[in-house]
RNA sequence: GGGCCGUUAGCUCAGUCGGUAGAGCAGUUGGCUUUUAACCAAUUGGUCGUGCGUUCGAGUCGCACACGGCCCA
């Protein structure tokens, strides 16, 4: 890193590019408005080029379309300069003699990056390119940083995060991510919305952090001299909604959790939770396989998507598979290796898996199917029948104690979608969140605290209902095949630069 | 937290056995002016991530640190 990065402006230490940029607005500065914001452009270049790119030379003459365009300069060859206006190009074609003495000058003075508004008439080059034959142009904003290489672009990934900004000037790739980005959550409001859910939102400032087993960041309140907590999953006030008689609800926003970084994990991710009343865990089984055919169709206009060399189908249902006989299938495990704790144990010293003995059987099983199953689930499946233990915000299942309604969704080895009928036994709930502060009193840092307000709200009663939670980073990470979070996060975590 | 790799001009990258720093693009000056990474000529540009050490001499070797990437936990 250069310690131009830390935008310390010390002109006569500054960089001779931007030093030579910075006269040229100087000079600007003594003879008019430098940051003129008059220019109102009347068309852009990804309309006209729908409009009129597919007419030939002569109609486009006989048309005479006059143009008022906006955009950044972002190459310049002999007299044709390209600007980019949105995520879309246009050939410009001026030159110093195309203008009186005044303009000329300026026209010398315009560098890559500066940002112009201009007035013309489309043509078609020799070369049967759409470009405006530019009148007259006003530079609108001086760039006064050059941009990085106008054949590499930016490749340095560091920069390309924290300067984001220049990442996507450059880089057509980031912006198609980030647009994709942008229409996979539409779609999925869209998709929540057509079947009447409510879109809510719920505190992120929490005095109880609740919902989820992780680590919370804690914050405080300076006029109520309180700490509180950055939440780690809206569930709980969610589903006070639904006691309030809200059926159908959702939230789409961000959890943060105090945890490492990775190319899975960034502090502060974003989570679609949805909430419906009447509703079982296997009908969310249902909604989630539709939902991620509909995603499919809309972004990519297929329902097959290339992730990191593997192919899925979203046409097609998912594998359904249970904690247990996933175990037996990937690990070899026999039916004799669920019987006991012992055994289990057993089975985990054979595969040198790390345990500690006061753990329970389905804490034992969970870090079993972590470390050796979930890998190795590529195609789409949801994984289910959770152990109680693990699960202490769903519902018992009816016929195993040890058992809980719940799955979770595992595409290309991690876990996207996680969803079961809901705990609404406020008496079993009390009784979970007792246990949850036992393992927290012994040491556990991410079990959950007692939430007395929440048990209050079950006891008015809340229909029987079921909830998911799908991480959107992740998901976009899948439709965009990106190889890491931060390729899908606009400005992701970075350690602070200093000298 | 551990291992490996990276950090050289604004950007993308070379830099041999340790001997005083190179290219392309961008910039500047001039030419050309319906080009497509435009072209031609000339030319500017460096705290080699930071610090310490070895050496007559360090971009290059050693140690520590910072940031990033990949893999592992």
């Amino acid at each position: 890193m250069t310690k131009d990065n830390n935008d310390t402006i010390d002109l006569a230490d500054e960089n001779k590019l931007i030093a030579a940029r910075r006269e040229k607005l100087t000079a600007i500065r003594g003879k008019r408005v430098a940051f003129p914001n008059d220019f109102s452009p009347d068309a852009d270049s990804s309309n006209l080029i729908n409009d009129y790119d597919s007419l030939d030379k002569e109609a486009l003459e006989e048309a005479a379309v006059n143009v008022a365009l906006a955009g950044r300069i972002v190459r310049m060859r002999g007299p044709f300069t390209v600007i980019q206006d949105g995520a879309v190009q246009m050939q410009l074609y001026m030159n110093n003699k195309s203008f009186g003495e005044a303009l000329a000058e300026e026209f010398k003075g315009l560098d890559l990056g500066d940002i112009i508004g201009v007035r013309g008439e489309l043509f078609k080059t020799g070369k049967n390119e759409l470009t405006v034959r530019v009148a007259d142009f006003t530079l609108l904003t001086k760039s006064l940083r050059p941009l990085p290489d106008k054949f590499k672009g930016l490749t340095d990934t560091e920069m390309r995060y924290r300067q984001r900004y220049v990442d996507l000037i450059v880089n057509e790739d980031s912006r198609r991510i980030f647009a994709m980005r942008s229409k996979i959550v539409r779609c999925i409001r869209d998709y929540f919305e057509a079947h009447q859910f409510m879109e809510v939102e719920t505190p992120m400032m929490q005095v109880i952090p609740g919902g989820a087993t992780a680590r919370p960041f804690i914050t405080h309140h300076n006029a109520l001299d309180q700490d509180m907590y950055l939440r780690v999953a809206p569930e709980l006030y969610l589903k006070r909604l639904v006691v309030g008689g809200f059926d159908r609800v959702f939230e789409l926003n961000r959890n943060f959790r105090n945890e490492g970084l990775s190319t899975r994990h960034n502090p502060e991710f974003t989570m679609l939770e949805f909430y419906q009343a009447y509703a079982r865990y296997t009908d969310l089984i249902d909604l989630t396989e539709d939902l991620f055919k509909t995603i499919a169709q809309n972004v990519l206009g297929t329902t097959k998507v290339s992730y990191q060399g593997s192919e899925y189908d979203f046409s097609k249902p998912f594998e359904r598979l249970s904690v247990v006989d996933s175990i037996k299938k990937y690990c070899g495990a026999g039916d004799a290796v669920f019987e006991s704790k012992d055994s289990l144990m057993a089975f985990a010293d054979s595969l040198g898996i790390q345990y500690d003995k006061a753990w329970g059987k389905g804490k034992i099983l969970m870090e079993i199917f972590d470390e050796k199953v979930e890998h190795e689930l590529d195609q789409p499946t949801f994984i289910t029948e959770y152990p109680i233990e693990v699960s202490p915000l769903a519902r018992r299942n009816e016929n195993n104690p040890d058992i809980t309604d719940r799955f979770e969704l595992i595409i290309g080895r991690r876990e996207l979608a996680n969803g079961f009928s809901e705990l609404n036994d406020p008496e079993d709930q009390a009784e979970r969140f007792r246990a949850q502060v036992e393992q927290k009193e012994s040491g556990d840092n991410e079990a959950m605290h007692f939430d007395e307000d929440y048990i209050r709200a079950l006891e008015y009663g809340m229909p029987p209902t079921a909830g998911e939670g799908i991480g959107i980073d992740r998901l976009v990470m899948l439709f965009t095949d990106s190889a890491s979070i931060k390729d899908v996060l606009l400005f992701p975590h970075m350690r602070p630069l200093h000298d």
